[in-house]
DNA sequence: TCGTAGATACCGCGACAAAT
DNA sequence: ATTTGTCGCGGTATCTACGA
């Protein structure tokens, strides 16, 4: 049998490092080589530690020749597929180098000769001319995948119908798939139902270890030595602990039970994002008139949905929530036409924020961004989860200390904890007391003793709100206080909303302003910007709501308007 | 007719191994 | 030890289908 002889040779040659003198039954083993000259001689040497794996349609040699990534890929494709040609080979792109999308049309086409894939056409939005190639993994590629040792035995085919939508839901993954190996911090795992992949190229300690090729008429059993996805129970939960997790919110009782159904669910430690793919067509709260015609009579509403995360929160209440509202722009279609949708985002951040300012669990926040907006997003929430309450104050001080160095400036600024601001005679909002600090200003040269804890010598106070883009209680708040601005009853208070990088910052659909409507702009006047990755480069800026830079000598004046 | 994206044919390069 | 044919592979050019 080939699969004992080949069991037997790699015993005793573990590394599978084989001299091409060596005469093996159809070629077993293969390692690739380096070229070295040697006066004048052509030398070949063989390199240690690289391996591929062929597969075989006959035995006169036409195949297909797998080394890692390949494998990465299809097992990706077989675990959280399918995905479009395209998504594909963005997915191959975090393992290997790849010149053109026309390199990878080639590769799905010999995969799909051999029968691990199979492909296709969909048309979707006639009206642009839209063609998508589908692939999805077949049954044989998925024995394939098994035998090799690449997925858990227990693996099944995800199947998924076709559509705008499913294309979004894959888009988002692919994203967060990037989010992963590019950023170190994030353990460069992901980690699904039964196997962890290793996505960081900075991390080399997943290798298969041997090279061998592999026969479709004479299939190799399980090797022990390439099994290196076949996971114990218990390092699979030690990872769904550590590392960025799809979680299967269709088989969890607590989802089941209230009847919510998340496009996807990903769990980093402790925070769950279930994502909802927006594809414009569903409203906010009414249902539309042709419901019952066009078989729309189930779908649920957007504030229905909102209002069922509301009780998965509660009944999850050892977890942070985040319901992330993704908008389908035509990025998914063509990368030509790009468009961000700020009109749908701005209503649904209109309706959703109206429910949230009522009566949102604490450990819920609900965004809203558009698809093209999805790296930046979970890469920045991913980062924060990593973060603490620390690094809320480190980027507080250096606003504080800033103003405070600035000799213009002639008030001392203080960070008042939560604890203590009920000691403190200001006149406080309940809703700014829902805020961790807040930052009050005094005269320069007072001595804060107890009886100066008064509003009177309070000069002003700051609101801080740390923002990440897409947030919508953010966007309520500042909807909410600019009303209050409006009739005048907080002089003496200002937000300062503080955003992880600039690009968060001029991404964010906030408010829109109509022009020469004074009373709206007393917003302008109210509320600071503050982009945190400018100020760690010593970039002191702050900026208003139009995102135009303020100078030292403005924000003196902003500061001191009432 | 146009633009897009996948499929296909073909070419040259390098690796390999059989033939000499 | 050298020559020669075969194959995988990436790249280019050109084909197709398709809807606007």
């Amino acid at each position: 049998m080939l699969t004992s002889k080949i069991k037997m040779l790699m015993k005793e040659n573990p590394e599978g490092i084989f001299s091409r003198t060596e005469r093996l039954p159809f070629s077993i083993l293969r390692a690739k080589k380096n070229k070295k000259t040697n006066g004048g001689q052509k030398m070949t040497t063989l390199k240690k530690q690289e391996f591929e794996i062929k597969v075989l349609q006959n035995r006169n040699g036409k195949g297909f020749y797998f080394t890692d990534p390949y494998f990465y890929t299809l097992a990706l494709l077989g675990v959280d597929g399918p995905f479009t040609q395209q998504q594909l080979l963005d997915i191959y792109k975090i393992y290997g180098d790849m010149a053109t999308d026309k390199s990878w049309s080639k590769k799905v086409v010999k995969m799909s000769d051999l029968k691990f894939v199979s492909q296709k056409n969909i048309n979707i939005r006639k009206r642009d001319g839209m063609q998508f190639n589908f692939v999805e993994i077949t049954e044989n590629g998925m024995d394939f995948l098994k035998e090799t040792g690449f997925v858990n035995k227990a693996a099944k085919i995800r199947n998924n119908s076709t559509g705008d939508h499913t294309i979004g839901i894959r888009q988002v993954l692919v994203d967060v798939l990037n989010v992963i190996a590019e950023n170190k911090e994030l353990g460069g795992k992901y980690v699904t139902q039964n196997t962890i992949f290793p996505i960081s190229k900075y991390d080399t300690t997943e290798k298969p270890l041997n090279v061998y090729r592999f026969y479709q008429d004479e299939k190799l059993g399980v090797n022990d030595n390439i099994r290196f996805f076949n996971k114990t129970k218990e390092e699979i939960v030690s990872a769904k602990a550590n590392f960025v997790t799809s979680l299967n919110s269709y088989a969890t009782s607590n989802f089941k039970d209230i009847g919510l159904f998340p496009d996807w669910v990903f769990q980093f430690k402790k925070n769950l994002f279930h994502v909802e793919v927006d594809s414009g067509k569903q409203s906010f709260e009414k249902k539309s008139e042709t419901a019952d015609v066009v078989g729309e009579a189930k779908q649920t509403t957007i504030k229905q949905k909102v209002e069922k995360y509301f009780e998965i929160a509660e009944k999850l209440p050892n977890h942070k929530h985040h319901a992330v509202f993704v908008l389908l722009d035509d990025s998914v279609t063509t990368k030509k036409y790009f468009g961000n949708r700020t009109t749908r985002i701005r209503n649904l951040k209109d309706g959703i924020g109206e429910l949230l300012i009522k009566d949102a669990p604490a450990n819920l926040k609900v965004s809203v961004i558009s698809l093209e907006r999805a790296k930046d997003f979970f890469s920045t929430y991913f980062l924060s989860v990593l973060e603490t309450e620390k690094e809320d104050l480190k980027r507080l001080n250096a606003a504080i200390n800033f103003m405070n160095r600035s000799s213009m400036y002639p008030y001392d600024m203080k960070i008042i904890k939560k604890d203590n601001m009920k000691d403190w005679d200001v006149e406080v909002n309940k809703d700014i007391m829902k805020t961790p600090f807040l930052i009050s200003s005094f005269y320069k040269n007072l001595k804060l003793k107890e009886e100066q804890k008064k509003l009177s010598l309070v000069h002003h106070n700051i609101v801080p709100i740390m923002v990440k883009e897409g947030d919508v209680l953010t966007y309520a708040k500042i909807n909410h206080y600019s009303k209050m601005f409006r009739e005048q009853v907080f002089k003496k208070t200002k937000l300062l909303l503080i955003y992880d990088t600039k690009k968060n910052m001029e991404q964010d659909v906030l408010h829109t302003v109509p022009k020469r409507n004074k009373l709206e702009n007393l917003i302008y006047q109210k509320v600071l910007l503050m982009p945190f990755d400018e100020w760690e480069k010593s970039n002191h800026n702050f900026y208003g709501i139009d995102q135009k830079a303020i100078s030292a000598s403005d924000l003196l004046d902003f500061l001191d308007k009432e």
